[in-house]
Order: C-alpha cells, then sequence, then structure tokens
DNA sequence: GTTTTTGCAAATTGTTTGCAGACCA
DNA sequence: TGGTCTGCAAACAATTTGCAAAAAC
C-alpha cells in the first residue's frame, strides 16, 4: 500500500501534476485494477470525492499520458491506466463486462475469442490521424 | 433518381418497414453518399423533417442492418450506408474528416496510411462479442 | 380504420464550466 | 502566500421519451 501511493506519487511528480489525495486515489484505482473504467465506476470507488473532480484528474492523467481513453460506442467515456503493453478489448454486448485481449490481428483475433467461449464477436476499428491539410494549415 | 427511389423502397420493404417519405429521403441520402454521418449532417440534407426523426429513423435502419453505427470517440455517432464491403475508417484528429480504408491488417495499414500522407497515425480497435454467462441466461 | 410514423416540447444523461473556498508547494 | 485543485450548482449537448396530429397500409 505505501509502495503503491509512493509509485503513485512517483508518477504525479514526473507528470509536473500536484500530488492531491484525490488524484492518487484515483491513480491508485486504475493502477491495482486493469480493465477501463467508466467516471462513474472510479468515482464509486473514490471515498469523499465529486463526480466533477474525477472528470477534471482522468481528463489531466490523459493529457499526460498517464491513462488512456476507451470508447466502447455507447456514449460512456473508460479510462485504463496505461501500462506498458499494447492490448485491446472486447466487451460483452450484453452485460457490457470488458476484458483484455493479447493479440493483435483482427480476423484471427476474432477466431481465438470465439474458440474462447465468445459468441458473435465482431470488432470496431478506426484509424486517427492528421491529414495533409491540417499538416499544410499548421 | 427514380430508380434509386425504387432502390430505397425495395430495401424497405423487404426489411418490412414502411415506406414513408422522410425514411426514403434519409437513406438514399445515405445511399448516395459514403462516409459516416452524424445526425446533423443528415439532418441538414433533408428537407423539412425534425432531428428526432432521424434519430429514430436511422436507429430503425440500425436494428434491420440497413445501415451501420460508427463511433470515433467523440460522443457523436456516425451512420454510414452498409453496402456489401468490408472497410474501416480514419478521422482526421484535427479537422475530423473521415476518409475509406481498404485494407484489412493493423499495423501495416498504419504505415500505408502514413505513406498516403497522414501523420501521426494512431488506431482504436475494440471487440464485441456474447460471453459465456450471457449464452447460458439466454 | 387501425397501426405506424412524425413533430414538438420536455426529460434524461454524460460531460463541462464558473466560482468561491480548500489544499499544495 | 500564490497558484492549483476541489465541491457545488448551473450550463451544455447529444439523445430519448410522451403525446397528439398526420401519414401509411
Amino acid at each position: 500500500m505505501a509502495t503503491n501511493n509512493q509509485c503513485c506519487t512517483q508518477i504525479l511528480k514526473k507528470a509536473n501534476l500536484s500530488n492531491t489525495k484525490t488524484r492518487q486515489a484515483i491513480l491508485r484505482f486504475l493502477m491495482e485494477n486493469n480493465g477501463p473504467f467508466s467516471i462513474n465506476e472510479i468515482h464509486e470507488h473514490i471515498s469523499h470525492c465529486d463526480c466533477t473532480t474525477v472528470y477534471r484528474c482522468v481528463k489531466k492523467f490523459e493529457e499526460y499520458h498517464i491513462v488512456e481513453k476507451c470508447d466502447f460506442g455507447d456514449h460512456i467515456a473508460r479510462y485504463e491506466y496505461k501500462g506498458d503493453h499494447h492490448h485491446h478489448h472486447i466487451m460483452c454486448r450484453i452485460c457490457r463486462k470488458i476484458e483484455i485481449v493479447e493479440y493483435c490481428f483482427v480476423k484471427e483475433m476474432e477466431k481465438i475469442l470465439e474458440k474462447q467461449g465468445y459468441k458473435d464477436v465482431s470488432h470496431k476499428l478506426e484509424f486517427f490521424g492528421i491529414c495533409k491539410a491540417c499538416q499544410e494549415k499548421a
């Protein structure tokens, strides 16, 4: 516990973010539990803290690349501690439970997930970049 | 024009959806213009029709697999006519312009998109399925 | 003529903003 | 002490819902 708090402090310090109790609590929650969490899920696990603060903190964390925002197309932003290894997620279309997917090629992954017991697997893949026009403007 | 309307009528009939002017107009707009469009974009191109109706129509269309919902993580749902060929999209992080991506392997695709002039290409890939627990409940 | 769809207004939900007081450096 | 962070309330924006009138079958 002490070690985890120290770890959070280090991360915040490294990013030049001030080290408040709330920020520590949020960051620690995200570090100790893997998988993306909604603002409400984070809020429920942090004692005495306003939802607004959670919004503001995770936004700051995202800005400093400490956490990553995930989007599953249900209008709910979810945030995940950005560990060192690249992975994707699978969400159950019914219960919304999220699990981690380690593999990294699309069609093959779908097959593997089906072998693991998921039914009707599909995926959403979107790319983001900066287009030529915007590069020239900048 | 007449042909397109006939085509829309056929699609609606096939899905057992009643064939109203508004539905025809929305479907036709989506069929004639490729790429995903937001509710507002659709609404702007349809004459004399309420936004609510657009929401309701595209939802129905989605339910009947006539259109597909796309999500780029900006809290705006976009809908695209579901043609026969599988593809993905790339959105400029700055101007939000969306283009179609034909290739289908992630890391390779990023490289190809960079060669085409996009900068800082990244992607979001999420899977959806029905988990074992939910299969058993059903 | 019955059912479905539409338009309008109001409600809902996730998220953001403004401001005064509390906390951190 | 000076600047940043937090809590609260109010604002916002995308989407949904309720209901009566209009259109489709």
